[in-house]
DNA sequence: CGTCTAGTTGTCATTTAGTGACACCTGTCG
DNA sequence: CGACAGGTGTCACTAAATGACAACTAGACG
């Protein structure tokens, strides 16, 4: 199974707006990428995203299923159309971040200012899209581990990025790897113990913050076993 | 798309030597499950997984593709039951550690642990099968996504042993959830980290060792900025 | 304007994963 | 032995995904 998008379509970044690139061919690409995009949440959120078929989503365009797999490799990746622009603005926020700032600090800051376009509606993000994709990622196996892969293919970006505010380099350093991973770990459990329902009726990007507050915290609990143990190593 | 086995045919375990369990039928359902397993593993070393059918698998055993997918809800399902054998490891490993070790002192050593039998062949690892695993990872983004889903779904398990061992409520506590995502996180910053080659010639385990290292040593690393004051290069 | 080219789409055929239904066979147990 | 239940094969079918090729059309250019 191919993955990404078919040669001479790459995405010409969605959501946010870029003026009228040049010509109607283009114009009318865009289009109908949009409408694909649009048709499919929609029938996603009404229907799910499993009982909704390519064909359905096609016919409502009315362009073929032929012509779904020339704009995505596949059903999945209309979803990761939002996830592709979340991770976008994320890195935008996180090379905005003043440049003296501590790593975890600057990725906290960079991944809850996303997390908050998404719920307010900022940026271009479309909250009540974001929601359903919730619900698919905690209903749909195939959404949940395609949006996994997607994020772990783009963790290599962030790598760089601690590695040179670290000023370290990732061939031979493991820490920015390490960073990089953890806050992508920070998102997947946001999300968990959202799903989870540890905690109530919280925001999203109110868990993240905390999340990323614990990682900042460090990982060296003690067993609890003795009391207030003095017990270390 | 279903995900784990179809009713009636929950693993038993495959790898691990259970005795002979009782009755010939059960033995036979046993003979045909390992069956499978070989062959796809034989072929998919052979040709690739993508490259391999799921008829080809059967007709091989020669048992129907129905039969397949009485035991596997998917041919990816296949190549996660090592990942299975090496969780259910991993799980008891951390069982057996001291009370009072720190938790990711204790993660650590029952990661590595298990690493370390996969490369050896202890407990019944095939470390042949374990480099067929690693290669299918990095070439076929289906079996890499599925294992991502796999090991994201094992980690709520982890998670309640780490509250335990913290003394804690993962119901009202964050932190377990976070070690336990962190640790998830390790294993794939290990394999990623060996895959994009930035240390040569290493075993994974010990690749893994000092990634759980970086994580007790803690993420909170300043800018790089060799003189205070934000002063950029 | 007419024409040529290249990019986009539709149609068709095909492969393959995965599922449901039903008949059949064969251990297992009374 | 005979009934029952669990496992298997066969058949039919849906749906995702891809390759090949013909048909259309925007855009470039003389």
């Amino acid at each position: 199974m191919r993955v990404g998008y078919p040669a001479g379509m790459e995405a010409t970044t969605a959501v946010r707006g870029c003026p009228p690139p040049a010509g109607r061919r283009e114009r009318k690409k865009q289009r109908t990428r949009e409408a694909l995009i649009d048709t499919a949440f929609r029938l996603f959120g009404e229907k799910g995203f499993d009982a909704t078929t390519v064909e359905e989503i096609t016919d409502a365009v009315d362009v073929s299923s032929r012509t779904f797999f020339r704009y995505f490799a596949s059903k999945e990746d209309v979803v990761l159309t939002y996830q592709e622009e979340q991770f976008a603005t994320f890195l935008e926020e996180l090379a905005a971040r003043p440049s003296g700032e501590p790593v975890m600090t600057a990725l906290r800051r960079a991944a809850v200012t996303v997390m908050r376009a998404c719920e307010e509606g900022d940026h271009g993000f479309d909250p009540e899209r974001f929601g359903c994709i919730q619900q698919m990622m905690e209903r749909s196996p195939a959404v949940f581990g395609r949006s996994l892969e997607h994020g772990q293919k783009k963790q290599a970006e962030v790598t760089r990025i601690i590695a040179e505010r670290m000023g370290v380099d990732p061939a031979s350093d493991l820490r920015p790897h390490v960073a990089a991973g953890a806050s992508n770990s920070a998102f997947r459990s946001a999300f968990e113990v959202l799903a989870c329902g540890v905690t109530k009726a919280e925001r999203m990007s109110d868990v993240l913050d905390k999340v990323f507050a614990v990682l900042e915290d460090g990982l060296n609990y003690p067993a609890c076993e003795t009391v207030p143990g003095p017990v270390r190593g």
